[in-house]
DNA sequence: TGGATTGGTGAATGAATTATCACCTACCCG
DNA sequence: CGGGTAGGTGATAATTCATTCACCAATCCA
């Protein structure tokens, strides 16, 4: 991270945009440094700020208003790239999995690693509904990260999660003759089977992780 | 922070600002909002804001672009406040758990509702070494999530993590006559009981979460 | 039934913000 | 001296963004 010294003024520009962010929570405008830094026009400070990006200090959004954002690798504010917050699904039905996302209980915070190689933007957290991968470690209430896919995507015999009237659940996925097989591997509970259009039974995706608190 | 409750567009539209902060640094502009909800119209989206002004959830500078912030008392930790990150103990011996800590074999980022009470400094992610406690859902290789504390801290009966030579496992703990008693509740396993000094045994503290990536 | 609340669409207006042009000053350096 | 670089003023264009108005639909409730 070798990079270009910064001259007097820009130093204080960047010092600026710096404890800017941290303190409001956003990026300052162009106008505000120039006011900071007692600058009447605004040309003079989009000079310092195309300086700083150039040598590598911030990242710039053209077009954008606040559209600075400190480097990476800058200071341990940006340092850490932010991890995954993943919306947890609240009530849905199976008939409007459209829904989904609609009203998330909460957000979890969770380490990317357990996305492996899915999209943040793709998963979601659902919340078992029962116990029927029990063998497999997943129990009633515990956090499941879905990736959310098309049935289609899903190999047979993969984890997969579904809505089942309005409980979400986990399982073993197969697909033939045009019916969805879920599988339980626990014992007490029986292989469900549905048609591929039924309103009953919705295939949200594959099941990445599991969490639980104790 | 008796605040009123939030309709579910209104708290969509509260998430979503909130990660937005969180990961871009800088608040939306509410077309941003409207285009992650797919509303056509910036009224739409103004109207839900204001809301949620008035609410006390967020507060407004009015002719500013991005004027968003939360309101204070929604708990500025969790949004500046980097999430924990724990380290993953790596290889140890029972007979030398000052070296828990020592080397690590990477860390997890975790949501801090896992950590329930306890403080980060005190946690630690260890590596289930069997399937002794698979009827909890607990299985060989799953990340645990532990609270490090003296064993004279435990109650009887709570699920703690020990190291048995160089093996981490989950099992309840009892302390009874000078002994530990570790409980199994998977078939095939037998409780194991270990002098309170025994170099063969270390209790490591008390298991707050299970993670597993499938 | 009728009104209040909530959440929308669509369009228009103006303030805020970024981008750019012309031109100036000071400083360093060959 | 001449030229390059950094930093500046001032003005203006172009675009983004917040605000507001008119109107609509669903839901809830008296």
């Amino acid at each position: 991270m070798t990079r270009p010294a910064l001259t007097p003024s820009q130093n204080r520009v960047f010092d600026f945009i710096r404890s800017h962010i941290r303190d409001q929570q956003t990026p300052p405008t162009l106008a505000e440094i120039g006011a900071a830094l007692s600058l009447r026009s605004t040309n003079g400070v989009h000079k310092l700020v195309l300086a700083l990006e150039q040598k590598g200090y911030i990242t710039r959004t053209p077009m954008v208003s606040r559209g600075i954002s400190l480097a990476e690798s800058d200071d341990p504010f940006t340092l850490t790239e932010a991890p995954p917050l993943l919306p947890i699904v609240g009530k849905v039905r199976s008939d409007r999995p459209d829904q989904l996302r609609r009203n998330p209980a909460g957000a979890l915070v969770v380490d990317p690693r357990f996305l492996g190689r899915a999209g943040a933007a793709s998963c979601i957290i659902a919340i078992s509904g029962d116990d029927g991968m029990l063998e497999l470690g997943i129990r009633r209430s515990d956090l499941l990260l879905v990736e959310e896919t098309d049935w289609q995507q899903l190999l047979n015999g993969e984890l997969s999660a579904a809505i089942i009237g309005e409980r979400i659940i986990a399982r073993r996925f197969d697909f033939a003759r045009n019916r969805f097989h879920l599988r339980s591997s626990a014992r007490g509970y029986t292989e469900e089977s549905f048609r591929a259009d039924s309103p009953g039974c919705h295939i949200i995706g594959r099941v990445l992780s599991v969490m639980r608190k104790l």
